[in-house]
DNA sequence: CTGTTAGCGCGTTCAA
DNA sequence: TTGAACGCGCTAACAG
């Protein structure tokens, strides 16, 4: 038999009225009793049913704000993924009186997602998931929002805080470890590799690149180099031409490790450069684009963020805070990251 | 504001308890009343409220049985891991009238099974999750409780039934398609390939298998081949000899399709082959063995069968089933199985 | 065959 | 500062 407030009230010799506003803070209440209550609770390791608590504030409906820095339509794989693990875990808890708010701010615009945090804020909402923009002023005012008591878990990508935030994705560091070794595995020659990245001012990114170097740098430092980092934003133009320069400065170029945001407009480049079916490429995220590629052999691997499985973590995780009160025993949430080839899509 | 059967009994004309009834399946209501509410409540797209639903079934405690073929102790990495899924999933409904009774059968005894597959029907189990032996014995009995409504969900493992049952696991084809993708990539010359399974008998193994010739023959048939199968069963001893018996009648192999239950006999028998660390490994599973030969580089990669999200999703079909009456769309559930490498479990 | 009602555990008035 | 009582949506027992 699990443990109510009806019995703490019995063995405390209060009401349940009493119990519960001692156990919800709600003050109000004799010191003395308080203490006796609250060890009572403690001896008889109390927890709240979630059932019982859900119904009776179905009427309330808690807020929960969700705020990404990309468009719901935006073709960009890993936030979209994040988005079905979202919903799916939505959909888990429909009857649980915690409703989501969504929010979209305009393209890594700083302040398009500051006011939108603001908005979300002004609805009232008690936690917020968010794929923060890695700038100061996104900093600064997510550590405003913690310190007003409201916990703020950043998925998929991270941002650095004074007060504790809590971070649910891949351990970007061992992915970047992880790439270095598919390269080790997969070469059939020393290798000088490229790097295409998004952005380092994602701090995903730049934890995935010291991965990477340090691995190299530790275990294959005779066979892998690091011939060339070059940016490739989030939109296919310049994506296409910053890689294609790259290419064209490095003819040494061999390899590829290749985590665009805008992976068509970097493959295009590639393929034109005729390295396209020779450089050993390894990418991130079976995209729709990183498919194709694995599938027609010119991709041999792609490290999966799993951005689904974050996203799903990330409401249960604030689940567990609305329920129970919990907030995660460590700040970094870490989501498998491994590796898939052609034969993972096939027909 | 969702819809209760209250507003179903306003709207019908009838009462609450006539709804439940209806809804329920529980006979006893005029046809036409019946059909009239069940119009209303599709109509208006009624899902029970599920936290309502396990507050007033709480001192029911719904059981459900969960049998593995393997003992609990036992070192299986792959039932292991179910396990924590399962429990991880267990504690989540903790609050929600389902309980859950663990019953072990003696490791791989066919009678041993139905004998506590019988037991668990005694106590009135209304789902059972299950770790299959592939015997007729087995599949019949099955069948018998899938005819009594009682639905069977195999996890890890599967068996062929008559009546319609649910698997939740890995695509063993497609991670055979897998193996012998990977070994296309990560060799240097071509290959002899010996692969090393538990038992063909396990369907599983079968299935894999078959993937792994079959993606040889269509795509890898000019530098990959099948040199020889084996079996070995998931005791050490007899493991080691297999493995060094297999690999003293076949000097061609030069790779190894390593999938052995008892992992650290076989890998003796190779080590002491002098393969080791000249062969290709390729292995299933991150269990001890397999990572600190991973880490070691005496394997090159594993295929990882993820059996703890297997575990999980059991548990979460069959809440599904209990709660809403819902049995999955199709009767295969698979979960992803990608592939780890050293660099995953580095420090 | 059908309606009424108590109660599951918790939150929230409203009185006292 | 405290207790009593109602309601959240649903099930089940009971009365008709």
């Amino acid at each position: 038999m699990n443990v109510t407030i009806k019995m703490i009230a019995e063995l405390s010799d209060v009401s349940v009225g009493t119990v519960d506003r001692v156990l919800n803070k709600r003050g109000k209440v004799k010191p003395e009793v308080e203490k006796r209550v609250l060890a009572i609770a403690k001896a008889l390791n109390y927890r709240p049913n979630s059932a019982a608590k859900s119904l009776a504030l179905r009427n309330k409906a808690i807020k929960v704000g969700i705020l990404s820095h990309v468009q719901p339509n935006y073709i960009n794989h890993a936030v979209n993924e994040g988005y079905k693990g979202i919903h799916a875990a939505e959909r888990e808890y429909a009857d649980f009186g915690i409703s989501l708010i969504y929010r979209y701010s305009r393209n890594f615009d700083v302040e398009s997602q500051v006011e939108e945090l603001d908005r979300l804020l002004q609805e009232g909402i008690s936690a917020l998931a968010i794929t923060p923009i890695n700038d100061p002023r996104i900093s600064s005012r997510l550590d405003e929002v913690i310190s007003t008591g409201i916990p703020v878990f950043c998925f998929i990508n991270d941002v650095i805080t004074q007060n504790t935030h809590y971070f649910i994705g891949i351990d970007n560091y061992k992915a970047g470890c992880v790439a270095a070794g598919l390269f080790n595995l997969l070469k059939k020659e020393p290798l000088d590799i490229a790097i295409v990245f998004p952005s380092l001012s994602l701090l995903g990114n730049a934890f995935r690149l010291k991965g990477f170097e340090e691995t190299i740098q530790a275990s294959y430092g005779d066979s892998l180099r690091r011939a060339a980092v070059c940016i490739a934003t989030n939109d296919d133009i310049t994506s296409y031409n910053t890689v294609k320069e790259m290419l064209a400065g490095h003819p040494e170029v061999n390899a590829i490790f290749f985590a665009s945001g805008a992976a068509e407009g970097g493959m295009r480049a590639i393929s034109e450069s005729k390295l396209m079916g020779k450089a050993l490429i390894v990418a991130i995220d079976p995209s729709e684009t990183i498919r194709k590629n694995l599938l027609n052999g010119n991709i041999m691997a792609a490290i999966n963020q799993n951005t689904r499985e974050a996203g799903y973590r990330t409401i249960k995780v604030i689940y567990d805070y609305i329920m129970f009160g919990v907030l995660p025993q460590s700040s970094f949430i870490y989501i498998n990251s491994e590796v898939v080839i052609k034969e993972h899509f096939l027909q």
